[in-house]
RNA sequence: GGUCCCGUAGCUCAGCUGGAUAGAGCAACAGCCUUCUAAGCUGUGGGUCAUAGGUUCGAAUCCUAUCGGGAUCGCCA
């Protein structure tokens, strides 16, 4: 219907006043509730081309369009604010139609046959996933999902960072401190076991330099120099030389971590369509330096490493190879870029990364552009910004880190102290009220982390849980079981129903009406925005919006049978449209709570 | 120092590409369950939108400067 009236605004200022404009620049805005109407235009910007007052063109541009459109009712004009309301027959028509729909995404899909590929999460396997994962985690899952609701293909992928210095210090602590303890000996959790030895080996090497430094050493040097360091630089020589011994306890100790991760990542309910692993792809870029170096992009200095320069482009010099011809993050990013580009051919490559490392992925597309790579433009850095905790940031080696795997725990048990406290602990077992709890515990936490903008830094006060009150995925969960209770006990098959004439809606059920019709729209502009933000923001306006609806109107006690018929509808598209939104947040929705 | 991001109620956050009197939640206080789920609803108090200029019919939103906070500029990843 906004189609409709974007097309009759553009005819009727056509010719009125012979202003021609296209429609895509013609916005509408849904009217403030204080004002009667529907739709609001504002004709503030077409007074000096109509040469007359914005109540004339309101006025005279409002009667075009209720004398066009058979679908307005009637027109007001406050200031230089056109409103317009929609006759209840177009609302009837709409919800009718939405009744009988299945989904409520968007049906003027993107097209594109290529696909987008969102790699996220990313961990290093040295120690367990923490509050910042959970944020990339579900910001890539969430941007997954949404991409798919709007059209496209999605490939989820993950890169795994199976290798380098980081793992060494675990497995040197591990092999001296560690006694042959295993995950199934100690009852630890793979990733976390093997995180507490990094913890030990930072307690170690922070000995070693204080030793150092006590005994006249500079502290650059004694970090340098500290045996436990050297012995770990050691061990990743082994490593890069095949060595078998080390070869083994590395693969030994990340598949107590893959173990670990991957129940982390059930219980997230997250999930990859890809996993690559920097050791199988750790080389990946130095061909392309090879080739780099031929065409003058790169200069080798004399003690053998590569770099480009990138003042040109207001950036300083970048090294992508050691004087040891060893790679770095940078050349893998490289090579991985292509290697996606290669398997994919995909329309855009999205690193869903934290905003620490703009100036990262600002060099990666400037080294792709000066390759001739003529992709790199479809590259494109998500970048978050960092969980912050009242202290200031979290450092794992400070252990100053809230573990994903304990916060979850957490969020379960209170769920479900919660529900025993309010009298809800009614399960026909054990094990369903226990995935209902995870169920509540884990969508507030969702909920929690993608309502705030992607963009943005967050602040996580562990003294203070996550609500389950007031804006929180549990009350969105609340009102699509409090509204699947009220179908339920209506015993009719509500998407049979065809609403009849109403008289007229009351305040409350038009703006239920325009909160539903706007779900598409709300979609749209999340993915085009990147934020699932917008969808956590209309998921609890809506519910919210429908729990005074629900105070201030009877539904199944309702006597005239076309409005109970009516609010029946209703109901269940706002159960339908929180579901369906609630999915693009990767949140369970339950029948009852 | 260069580049980038942020600054809105006591706290955590919304506020879309400029539009009507700046909004939620939490916390505080006061109400509402013999009636469809009270994890709910209603009300009260709480703001110089960091500051100062500018652009215009109109600025929390755009521009400039200043102040304050953060990130980054590694032969780390």
């Amino acid at each position: 219907m906004e189609y409709k009236l974007k097309l009759d605004i553009v005819n009727g200022l056509n010719s009125l006043y012979n202003i021609k404009i296209d429609i895509s620049e013609i916005s509408l805005q849904y009217t403030k509730t204080e004002f009667v109407g529907d739709f609001t235009f504002v004709v503030f910007p077409f007074v000096k081309s109509a040469k007359k007052s914005p109540e004339t063109i309101g006025n005279e541009l409002g009667a075009y369009i209720k004398e066009h459109n058979s679908n307005v009712f009637d027109y007001n004009v406050v200031k230089g604010f056109l409103n317009i309301e929609m006759t209840n027959e177009t609302w009837i028509d709409f919800i009718n139609t939405k009744v009988k729909t299945e989904s409520y995404l968007p049906s003027d899909l993107f097209s594109g046959s290529n696909p987008i590929v969102v790699e996220f999460s990313s961990p290093n396997t040295n120690k367990p996933l923490h509050l910042g994962h959970i944020r990339n985690n579900l910001l890539g899952d969430s941007l997954s999902r949404i991409y798919e609701a709007v059209g496209h293909k999605v490939v989820k992928v993950n890169l795994v960072n199976d290798r380098g210095i980081h793992i060494c210090k675990s497995m040197l602590a591990w092999l001296k401190w560690g006694n042959g303890e295993t995950p199934k000996s100690s009852g630890v959790k793979g990733d976390h076991l093997v995180g507490k030895y990094y913890v030990l080996f930072d307690q170690e090497y922070k000995l070693q330099i204080e030793k150092l430094v006590s005994e006249g050493a500079s502290p650059e040097d004694a970090e340098k120099n500290a045996p436990i360091i050297l012995e770990a630089q050691e061990m990743l020589r082994r490593w890069e030389n095949n060595d078998k011994e080390v070869r083994e306890l590395w693969q030994t100790m990340n598949s107590w971590v893959y173990d670990g991760f991957d129940t982390t990542y059930e219980t997230m309910n997250i999930s990859f369509d890809k996993t690559y692993y920097e050791s199988e792809t750790y080389l990946l870029g130095k061909e392309i330096i090879e080739k780099g170096l031929a065409d003058r992009v790169f200069h080798k200095r004399l003690d053998g490493s590569v770099w480009i320069d990138l003042q040109d482009e207001n950036l300083d010099e970048k090294l992508l190879l050691r004087s040891d011809g060893t790679s770095v993050y940078m050349t893998q990013d490289i090579g991985t870029a292509l290697q996606r580009h290669n398997e994919y051919n995909p329309d855009k490559l999205i690193y869903v990364v934290g905003n620490e490392q703009e100036y990262h992925f600002q060099v990666l597309k400037v080294i792709l552009k000066k390759l001739g790579y003529d992709w790199w433009q479809k590259i494109e850095h998500f970048s978050y910004g960092m969980v912050e905790l009242p202290a200031g940031k979290m450092k794992s080696r400070e252990g100053t880190v809230v573990d994903a795997d304990d916060l979850m725990d957490e969020m379960f048990t209170t769920a479900e102290q919660t529900a025993a406290e309010l009298g809800k602990a009614d399960f026909e077992s054990e094990e369903t009220a226990q995935e209902h709890y995870k169920m509540i515990g884990l969508a507030a936490l969702k909920y929690f982390i993608l309502k705030v903008d992607p963009r943005k830094n967050m602040l996580f006060n562990p003294a203070e849980s996550i609500d389950f009150n007031g804006n929180t995925g549990t009350f969105i969960q609340y009102t699509h079981a409090r509204i699947r209770s009220v179908l339920r006990k209506s015993e009719v098959d509500v998407s049979s129903l065809k609403v009849k004439d109403i008289e007229s809606f009351a305040e409350i059920e038009k703006r239920l009406l325009i909160k539903v019709y706007d779900f598409p729209t709300t979609v749209k502009l999340s993915a085009l925005q990147q934020s699932p933000a917008l969808i956590c923001n209309y998921a609890y306006d809506l519910a919210s919006t429908y729990n005074q609806f629900y105070h201030e109107c009877n539904i199944l006690r309702e006597q005239n049978e076309s409005l109970k018929e009516f609010r029946l509808v209703i109901s269940h598209c706002v159960a339908k449209t929180i579901k369906q939104a609630m999915n693009l947040l990767g949140i369970d929705v339950p029948e009852q709570m």
